[in-house]
DNA sequence: TCAATAGTGTCTATTAGACAGTATACC
DNA sequence: GGTATACTGTCTAATAGACACTATTGA
C-alpha cells in the first residue's frame, strides 16, 4: 500500500477525496498585483562639459474610471484563477513597458480589508528594475495615461518616546513624484513599537495628494527596500545598461541611497562586481571614462 | 467641486459608482496563511558540568485529511473576507501557541497555480519567532498533532555551468525535520539564473519525504531568510528569554547560520546591542556567566 | 583540584573614510 | 589653456579574525 492509498475516516483515498470535493461557496477575496517598476533616467546638461543629471524613475497611471478617478496608481490587475502570480506580474509588467525579462522581484503582500472601496482585494506588489535604454517603446501610448516620475524621498523627522519594557518611535517620510505636468506627494508615517522584544512595525498614509488607493504605502515601502538591496546585491545593475563607466554606477548608488558617496572609497568597494572593458566614453568634454560591465560571476562582498 | 465630487464617462459620483457596483462572479482564488513559528529549545545533558545543548525548531502539523493525509504541514488557514491577511496570520499563531504578542513577519506570497489539489489557493506565509520559556502551553494538546520539530539545513552541494551572457547555478539544500519519533526530510534545489543582468531564482522540491504540499520550499526559504536578517537585524532576540548569557546568544547565532563564531569577536560585535544586568547564572558546574539583556534602545552595527 | 565554561588582551589583516594629488580629452 | 571629470596613492580609524591567556565555580 503506497502513501497514497491511505484512506481517510471516511474510507475515501485522496484520489476519491478529491473528486469529490467542493470548494465551497465561501466568499474570497480578489487578488492583484501591482507593479513598481523603477527605471534611472538622465536629463541633458546645458554645459557640455558636465554629465547628465540622472534621477530615479517610477512609473505611474492616471485612473480613468473610480475610484480615485484623475489620481495616480501603480499598474497592476487582478490575478486570473489559472495564472500563478508571478505569470500575473509578468503580464503586467510587459502590457506596460513592452519588454520581457526584466529584473522583478515579489515585494509584499498588502491584505488590509479596506484597501478598496469597491470590495475585498489582497495585492502581491512586485518591484521591477528596467535599464531605461532597453525601454524601446515610451510608456504613454496605450489607453492609460501613463508615465514617468521622478521621485524623490525625504525623511522629515524622528520621534522617539520611551515606553515602559520599550518604545515607540516615528518616522514621517515625504515621497514626491513629479513630471512636466504634475506633482503628486505625500507623507507615509512609520511608526515601530518595541514591546519587550517584539518590535511591530506600522505604516500609514499621513498625508495624501494625489495617490490613488494605498499606493503610497507601496511605494514607500519599495525605496526602502530597493534601499537596503542595493548595499548587499547586485540588484542595481538592472538599472544600468550593459556597458556603463563607474562614475555612472556611483551616480545610481548615490540617487538610490540619497547620499553622496568618496570615489576612492566606492570603486574599491565595486572593484570585485564590475570587469573592465577596452572601450571608453567619447566626446565627454572632458576626459573620458573606461566603460565597465556587471561581473556577473562575482557578488558583491 | 471637491476632487470626489469628479464623475466618469457615465456621469456618476465615485459614490454613485460605488454604490451601484458589482464585483462580478469572476472566480477568485482562495487565500491562506501558513505559519513558520520557530524556536529554540535545549536538551538537558548527562554531564551536570557541560551547558544543554540548543536547537532551532519549527512546529508542524500532522494533517489528519486529504489531502497529504498522515503528511506534515506548517499551521495555517484560510483567510476571511473581513480579515486583514495580518489578523488570519494572528489568529493561527494564537491557535497554535496560546500567546498573544509574538514576532510575526510577513515572508513571502506563494502563488503557483497548483499549489493544492484541491483547487487554487494563494498563500502567504508568515514567520513567528517564539521565546521557549513563554510557551506555557505545549503544543500537541488541541485536535490536530502539532509538534516542534528540530531542523537541521545543509548546503549539499552547487554546482555552476556557465552560458552565453550569464550562468546558471544550482544549489541544493537537505532539510530534515526530526522530533521523538519521526523524521522528515527533503532536498530542495535553487535555480539561480543570470541572462544579462536579469537574475532569476526559483525553488523546486527534488526530494521529498512526508511534507505536505510545497510547505518544504516555505521552511527552506524562511530558514534562508532568518539567516540573512539575524546579521542585520535584532530579530534573534526574539528567540529567547528577556535575560540571557552571551554564550546563549553565541550558541543561538551559531545554530541559526550553522557555524562556530570566535568568542572575543562576537562580544565585540554585539556589545552595543545588548545591556548588562547585576546577575549571574548559577549552579552552573563552572564560572557562572552574566546575564544580559535586549538593548532595545540600540540597534546593531 | 579540575573540568568546563566565562571573559579579556592583543597582534594582525582587512576595510572604510578622508583627502590630496595626478591624468586627460575636448571646446 | 582651462574646465570638468577620471582615476590613484596614502594616511588614518575602525573592525574582524585568530589565539593565547586569565578567571571562576561546584562536584
Amino acid at each position: 500500500m503506497t502513501k497514497r492509498a491511505k484512506t481517510d475516516r471516511n474510507g475515501l483515498t485522496e484520489q476519491q477525496y478529491l473528486e469529490k470535493y467542493n470548494p465551497g461557496i465561501y466568499e474570497r477575496p480578489s487578488v492583484t498585483v501591482d507593479m513598481l517598476i523603477f527605471t534611472v533616467m538622465e536629463q541633458a546638461q546645458n554645459n557640455y562639459r558636465k554629465l547628465s543629471e540622472k534621477s530615479l524613475q517610477l512609473l505611474l497611471i492616471q485612473r480613468g474610471e473610480h475610484p480615485y478617478l484623475g489620481q495616480w496608481a501603480l499598474p497592476g490587475g487582478f490575478v486570473s484563477v489559472d495564472e500563478s502570480l508571478e505569470d500575473a506580474a509578468r503580464r503586467e509588467l510587459f502590457t506596460e513597458t513592452n519588454i520581457d525579462n526584466i529584473y522583478m522581484e515579489q515585494l509584499y503582500t498588502w491584505g488590509e480589508v479596506q484597501r478598496d472601496p469597491r470590495m475585498r482585494v489582497i495585492s502581491s506588489a512586485y518591484m521591477a528594475l528596467v535599464d531605461r535604454t532597453a525601454l524601446n517603446v515610451q510608456a504613454g501610448d496605450d489607453a492609460d495615461a501613463a508615465d514617468w516620475f521622478k521621485v524623490s524621498y525625504d525623511v522629515l523627522e524622528a520621534s522617539r518616546e520611551d515606553q515602559a519594557n520599550g518604545y515607540k518611535q516615528e518616522q514621517r517620510i515625504r515621497i514626491t513624484l513629479t513630471n512636466e505636468s504634475t506633482t503628486l506627494t505625500g507623507v507615509v508615517k512609520i511608526t515601530e513599537t518595541v514591546q519587550g522584544h517584539v518590535r511591530r512595525v506600522e505604516r500609514e498614509i499621513a498625508e495624501n495628494d494625489g495617490f490613488a488607493f494605498d499606493h503610497l504605502k507601496m511605494i514607500q515601502y519599495a525605496i526602502e527596500r530597493l534601499r537596503g538591496k542595493v548595499e548587499y546585491t547586485g540588484i542595481i545593475f538592472n538599472l544600468l545598461p550593459p556597458l556603463f563607466t563607474l562614475s555612472e554606477l556611483q551616480r545610481v548608488y548615490e540617487i538610490i541611497l540619497g547620499k553622496e558617496l568618496l570615489a576612492a572609497a566606492f570603486r574599491r568597494k565595486i572593484a570585485g562586481s564590475v570587469t573592465e572593458t577596452e572601450e571608453f566614453t567619447k566626446d565627454a568634454g572632458h576626459r573620458p571614462s573606461k566603460l565597465y560591465r556587471y561581473n556577473v560571476n562575482q557578488d558583491l562582498n
